[in-house]
DNA sequence: CTCGCTTGTCTAGCGATGCTAGGATCACCT
DNA sequence: AGGTGATCCTAGCATCGCTAGACAAGCGAG
């Protein structure tokens, strides 16, 4: 028995190894640099192996985004907690959201921007998205407004967040009215 | 220097159907089978006349954003002025915009998500996208609200639209309740 | 009308990609 | 100690973007 369980132990230690090699190299190099033969080498093992763990190279970016989804979670809820008043707690959860994104901008494109062949706003949605989902929703809900559905409201507001964070980190616009457009954001969104 | 000119107008047409033809095989099949062997047959012509009209893909898929961008600002200004109001005006743009991003999907991808290697919010920002983001400032300006620089809330309100657009079609927002996020957005943002 | 030359086009191929089949090797249990 | 089963790697396939060099077509000059 034993000896099984330290094969699976190990293969639960290289299958983390991969994902994190992954989002390392990603977030250096770009994602168009993870290859699954630059992957394998700086894992020390062949090619063939990822596919073991992982289905392809999509379920791979999958689990850099899973663990990315949770990261943020941890990251906004600190923010939000952190600060006084829904006023301040929701400014310091946009400014939360644009700094994970800014700062681990290839975790957040295995999230939001490529396929990742993860489920979205259905059953099967995985949990550490739908937790990321309600730790926006828990600081949000607080100031939606009368009659406005708490959820429907956080999901504008993290559109709008996302659109912010992808345009600005694509050059689209500029970054140095970051801050004055996140404010402008929480002023005319938030209820308070 | 008729033998000459015809041979122009002919290399023209030529130019106009290889991004005609790139944007309808990634409307019908997505991006990825935009290769470019499958465009060169249906071209009817071979691979390397591809190049002899642009450096590689990524300015194909630039000349595709650049005409979706002409048609978007298109569609943004019909759409306003259409409408009576200023509030009027603004609903019927969001809407117009989500709408195109839904029915264009792949030009909107090329516009916003692909790297066309197109330049944004500088100097050496091509025309169309200029005046696309133009459209959006004329009608976007006048709800800004006092003391708020115009320019600064339509990137706003842009990267609010651009957040719905992308997250609903990636299955990250459920499409059903697209219209009332999209008056909450009006109801919020706009100041009328 | 014919000949040389420029211009334009295609065939063939390079390196790299994601992914997989099949053989070899190693560790384990009897 | 030897058979057995899991584990891993070598080698290869099809396809990708892109390019070099051969080839042909059409032009202007004599």
């Amino acid at each position: 028995m034993s000896v099984q369980e330290r094969k699976e132990r190990e293969r639960a230690d290289r299958e983390r190894l991969i994902v994190a090699t992954a989002r390392e190299l990603a977030e250096q190099q770009g994602w168009d640099a993870v290859t699954t033969r630059r992957l394998a080498e700086c894992i020390e093992y062949s090619q063939p192996v990822l596919y073991s763990h992982f289905h392809g190279k999509r379920e791979i970016i999958g689990a850099v985004a899973l663990d990315g989804a949770t990261e943020m979670a941890a990251a906004l809820r600190a923010a939000a907690s952190a600060a006084n008043g829904p006023r301040a707690r929701v400014t310091a959860l946009a400014r939360a959201y644009l700094d994970f994104a800014a700062r681990n901008p290839a975790v957040y494109d295995a999230m939001f921007q490529l396929d990742g062949g993860l489920a979205f706003a259905k059953a099967d949605t995985p949990e550490p998205l739908k937790d990321a989902f309600a730790a926006l929703l828990e600081t949000l809900g607080e100031v939606a407004g009368d009659g406005v559905h708490p959820g429907l409201f956080t999901e504008l507001f993290w559109a709008a967040l996302h659109g912010l964070a992808t345009l600005t980190r694509a050059g689209r616009l500029p970054p140095e009215d970051t801050e004055r457009r996140t404010e402008l954001l929480v002023d005319r969104l938030a209820v308070v």
